[in-house]
DNA sequence: CTAATATTGCGAACACCGATCGCAGTATCT
DNA sequence: AGATACTGCGATCGGTGTTCGCAATATTAG
């Protein structure tokens, strides 16, 4: 898919191109989320039909792919390597957060989509970041992937409590406080009980690197 | 929502009942996916039509809710606990994984859905074995996240690798070796070069079983 | 220069989707 | 017995992804 030429060689100069249909559909899904982005939503924005954006993309599947692609190229890739893995895959693995944080709709792609160009990229970073460790290398592969696994779980727990005040999850804490209570879950009443919520956003920072720091040194050096 | 009453006390008998039309669903979604879960498609299954359904439930998202609180109920919650947090919790999760990896569908629910009854008893017996570790209130919630986000990344894994003699995976990583190759990503190429997708399923089993273990310890021995 | 060819833009349409409305039928309560 | 509240469900609405066919346009071949 990511082979497929931009345009043919013999036709009209197409009147849009793919990334300018990426980018659109970015902006739909940073306003209203993945549902937001269907193709007549995303033809309406680019004042066309529909029906035009399938000269460019053959399903919405693979627009929802190039818009993930475009996101990963807008990590930073940036500063020279210290030789440190574990220093050098977190300050990635930031960098990666702060684009899920950027982009939310990320976390509800239906499978993690294929890596394409700028995808490509970030991997290599990555793996010239881990270069200095001892691994097979279908081990470093695994190694990457938890690390954008717990990207993305932690970026996922920074967006919910972000939207905490809402509705939503308040009355779903207060049913859960009080199921708990009224059917003899002592554990969860406990655990609910000591101050809800009262954790900053430093305070996630500091435990997303705690913990990233905590996993890839005990993958890389006990392996 | 989940407090709401299964039935009305004035009217006739409903013909049908929320834990069945859930079965029916779950059929579904374990032979086509979450796509095939649709109201029409449940409807029919049950011989009747697709509005009937909203007298059971609110709406598709709340379905996909009960089919997902259904699950957490098959994870076996037996056996007394041991008193070690991490040897109880990793029982824990393994049971949890299984449940992933019956019901692959679990992995594409869009939001990960609210905590409903079967899932705050699993709730509940992962704080139990938690208990004994030195925790504040919030922080044993958060572990409790963090190992499902675990369990679910390595579902992730364990199914892509089992679905993998299937075209697009193939098609995928051999796209991305020669695009590897030819756009000089050396760390990539030598990454895939060592015998891809050699290792068995014991080793993802004990891989987990590794990473479960020292990130629990982690978070539990040194707060 | 002309004719064949390949490509684009896009209106119209198809099949499916989630959800709502309204009404006939039925059980319970007053 | 009448009011009330509920269930079952056909008909329907607006929205979705995707396909088809055709006019318009640019490149290539003769």
């Amino acid at each position: 898919m990511w082979s497929r030429p931009e345009r043919g060689e013999r036709g009209p100069a197409p009147g849009r191109s793919r990334s300018q249909i990426t980018a659109a559909a970015i902006e739909l899904a940073d306003e209203g989320g993945l549902a937001a982005v269907s193709m007549r939503q995303v033809a309406k924005r680019l004042g066309t039909g529909p029906a035009s954006l399938y000269r460019y993309v053959t399903t919405r599947d693979e627009l929802l792919a190039l818009m993930a692609d475009a996101t990963a190229g807008e990590i930073d890739l940036g500063d020279p390597l210290s030789g440190d893995p574990v220093e050098d895959l977190l300050t990635l693995a930031k960098r990666a957060k702060q684009v899920h944080l950027r982009h939310p709709w990320l976390l509800d792609l239906p499978t993690e989509p294929t890596v394409g160009p700028r995808g490509m990229d970030y991997l290599e970073q990555a793996l010239r970041a881990l270069a200095p460790a001892p691994l097979s290398p279908p081990a470093r592969l695994e190694t990457i992937g938890l690390l954008n696994g717990l990207v993305t779980l932690f970026a996922r727990t920074e967006l919910r409590r972000r939207s905490s005040p809402a509705d939503p999850q308040l009355a779903h804490t207060s049913y859960l406080a009080t199921a708990a209570t009224e059917e003899h879950h002592p554990f969860i009443t406990a655990a609910l009980a000591g101050s809800p919520g009262a954790e900053t956003e430093q305070d996630t920072h500091t435990l997303f690197e705690r913990m990233v720091r905590r996993v890839l040194a005990g993958l890389i050096e006990i392996p």
